[in-house]
RNA sequence: UCCUCAGUAGCUCAAUGGUAGAGCAUUCGGCUGUUAACCGAAGGGUUGUAGGUUCGAGUCCUACCUGAGGAGCCA
C-alpha cells in the first residue's frame, strides 16, 4: 500500500474544514466511511477526515458500476479516498455535499468483524473498552477540539504575559505536601522516588530565577477516588510569580479563566454545538468574579443545610451548594491552616487563616484551581515543617529559596480535564483525556 | 477502603419462579435525495462465575468476579 496515494495529479488533496472555500471545483479528501445511506442506485457516503464530515453522493447511472457497487457496500470505518465536485447542499448535514465521480478504497472493514461502535446507543463500559475507536466519534472528536483549544489558550495567556515555561519533574524524591497518597517507582538505586504530584514547590525555585513560571504537564495522585472528578493521572498547569501576593493570584486566576472561555467560545462554537452545551452559561464568564472569605462561605453552607463546621474543608456537595449562587466561577479565599498544606503564609491579621484560595466553577463542577501565597520567612517555614513532621532533609534545597533573596511569591494550580469537563457541559471528567487513567480503568 | 446499584445475542435493553424475546449491527432481497434512512427475510444465547433453595431459577439465597454511581480525599 502506498503511503499517500494520490488519485489523480490534477486534483487538489483538500481538509472537509476547508470544503466552503472550493465549492463548484473538484477535490480529492482521503478518510473513513463514517456511515452510508443507500437507496437503489443512489448512496449518501458519509465521509470523516479527522477534520469533519461531509456527505458524498454517488449516483450508479454517472458511475462505473463495479466502483459504484463497492461504494455501496461499503463497511462502516473502511478508509477510501473520494475525488469529486463540492456543492453547496442545504440537505446535506454541514451545508456542503460531494459529487463522487471517483474512488479509491484502501481497506475494507470486513463483514466478519465489523466495526464494533455503531452509530447506536452504547453503554460507558463498551465504550472505555472501545476508547482507541471510540474517539473517532463526533462527540469526543468535539471534547477533544475542545480540549486542545484550551491548553493552547492557556499557553497563549501565559506566553504573552511574561511567563516562561520551565516544565518540573515527573519523578521526585518528596511528597511536595506530605499528606496525599504517592506512586512509588521502584527504580532508583537507595532511593524511594515518587510520581508528581505537583510541580509547585520546583515553581518556586524557578520562580526565584525566572520571576514569572509556569509548569504544564501530568500529575499523579494516588487516593483511591472513584468520582465522576476524578482521574489517577491528570494535567495541570501551575503559575508560579516571584514579588507577588494572594491579591495577584486572583487576578490572575480570573484573567486566565476569562480569556480561555473567550477562546474556546470564539474557536469552538461548532464543537460546543455538537456537545449541546448551553452557551450562554459560558458568555456569561466575565469580570469581575465574585469573592468571599472561607467565613462567608462556612456561613452561607450551614444558611444551606451543610453539616459543615468551621475547621474543616468543603465536599463536593458544599462546593456545588456555594456556586449555584453564581452564574460564573467564585473565589473563596482564608482557609483554616489546617485543611492547607504547610507552605501557604498565614494572614497578618488572623494567624490561624492561611492566604490560599480556591476557584469553585459554576454549574457543580467543584474545584478548578487552588492556590494561594507562599511562606518566605525561613523560620516559620522551619515551624511548619516541624509541625507537619515533615523530614527537614529533603527540603534543604526549598529552604535555600528562603535564605538567598527571599520574596513573597505566590501561584496556583488548574486542572485542565476539571476545566474542559466544565467548558464542554460533560457529566464525567472521563471523556475530557483521550485515555483516562482511572482506579480500576488502565486499558486501552 | 466503605456504601448503593448493575451484569441476558456483537451493542442497547425486555422477559409475574413456568417454552429466553425486541431494536440496532451482520447476511440476503427491495428502493434515484437519504438524514441514527426505510421495507421484507435469515443466522445469532453455557442469562458474569461457583454453589444452594425448588417439581422447575435469567428471576430467590450465599460467596466471588467485573463494572457504574457516590463517600472520604483532591485539580
Amino acid at each position: 500500500m502506498k503511503s499517500n496515494p494520490p488519485m489523480s495529479d490534477s486534483v487538489p488533496r483538500i481538509s472537509i474544514r476547508d470544503a466552503a472555500a472550493h465549492v463548484g471545483q473538484s477535490v480529492e479528501i482521503a478518510g473513513w466511511l463514517y456511515n452510508l445511506r443507500r437507496s437503489g442506485k443512489i448512496c449518501f457516503p458519509l465521509l470523516r477526515d479527522g477534520a469533519g464530515i461531509i456527505q458524498c453522493v454517488a449516483v450508479k447511472s454517472q458511475l462505473d458500476e463495479a466502483l459504484f457497487e463497492a461504494l455501496k457496500d461499503l463497511t462502516q470505518e473502511s478508509s477510501l479516498i473520494v475525488r469529486g465536485r463540492i456543492r453547496a447542499e442545504q440537505r446535506a448535514p454541514g451545508g456542503f455535499e460531494l459529487d463522487v465521480e471517483g474512488a479509491e478504497i484502501l481497506q475494507r472493514v470486513p463483514e466478519s468483524d465489523p466495526y464494533p461502535i455503531t452509530p447506536k446507543e452504547h453503554g460507558v463500559d463498551f465504550l472505555m473498552d472501545h476508547r482507541h475507536l471510540w474517539l473517532r466519534s463526533r462527540r469526543q472528536h468535539a471534547i477533544l477540539g475542545v480540549r486542545h483549544e484550551v491548553i493552547r489558550a492557556i499557553r497563549d495567556y501565559f506566553d504573552s504575559n511574561g511567563f516562561t515555561l520551565v516544565d518540573t519533574p515527573i519523578f521526585t524524591p518528596a511528597a511536595c505536601e506530605g499528606t496525599t497518597t504517592l506512586f512509588e517507582v521502584d527504580y532508583f538505586e537507595g532511593e524511594k522516588v515518587y510520581l508528581t504530584q505537583s510541580g509547585q514547590l520546583y515553581n518556586e525555585a524557578n520562580a526565584m530565577a525566572f520571576g514569572k513560571v509556569y509548569c504544564f504537564g501530568p500529575t499523579f495522585r494516588a487516593e483511591k477516588s472513584k468520582t465522576r472528578r476524578h482521574l489517577t493521572e491528570f494535567w495541570m498547569v501551575e503559575p508560579e510569580m516571584a514579588y507577588s501576593n494572594l491579591e495577584d493570584v486572583k487576578r490572575v486566576a480570573e484573567e486566565l479563566i476569562v480569556f480561555v472561555t473567550g477562546r474556546v467560545l470564539e474557536r469552538r462554537r461548532a464543537e460546543l454545538t455538537e456537545l449541546e452545551r448551553d452557551i450562554t452559561k459560558l458568555e456569561a464568564i466575565r469580570a469581575p468574579f465574585p469573592r468571599i472569605s472561607y467565613d462567608e462561605a462556612v456561613e452561607r453552607l450551614k444558611q444551606k443545610g451543610s453539616e459543615i463546621t468551621w475547621g474543616g474543608d468543603f465536599g463536593g456537595a458544599d462546593e456545588t451548594l456555594l456556586s449555584e449562587d453564581y452564574d460564573r466561577p467564585v473565589m473563596v479565599d482564608r482557609y483554616p491552616a489546617q485543611v492547607k498544606a504547610f507552605y501557604f503564609q498565614p494572614d497578618d491579621q488572623r494567624p490561624e487563616v492561611v492566604l490560599g484560595v480556591d476557584v469553585l466553577a459554576p454549574e457543580g463542577y467543584g474545584e478548578i484551581i487552588g492556590g494561594g501565597q507562599r511562606i518566605h520567612d525561613l523560620n516559620l517555614l522551619l515551624r511548619r515543617l516541624e509541625e507537619h513532621k515533615l523530614p527537614r532533609e529533603a527540603f534543604e534545597w526549598y529552604l535555600d529559596l528562603r535564605k538567598y533573596g527571599s520574596v513573597p511569591h505566590a501561584g496556583f494550580g488548574m486542572g485542565v480535564e476539571r476545566f474542559v469537563a466544565w467548558m464542554c457541559g460533560l457529566e464525567h471528567i472521563r471523556e475530557t483525556i483521550a485515555y483516562p487513567r482511572m482506579i480500576y480503568r488502565t486499558r486501552p
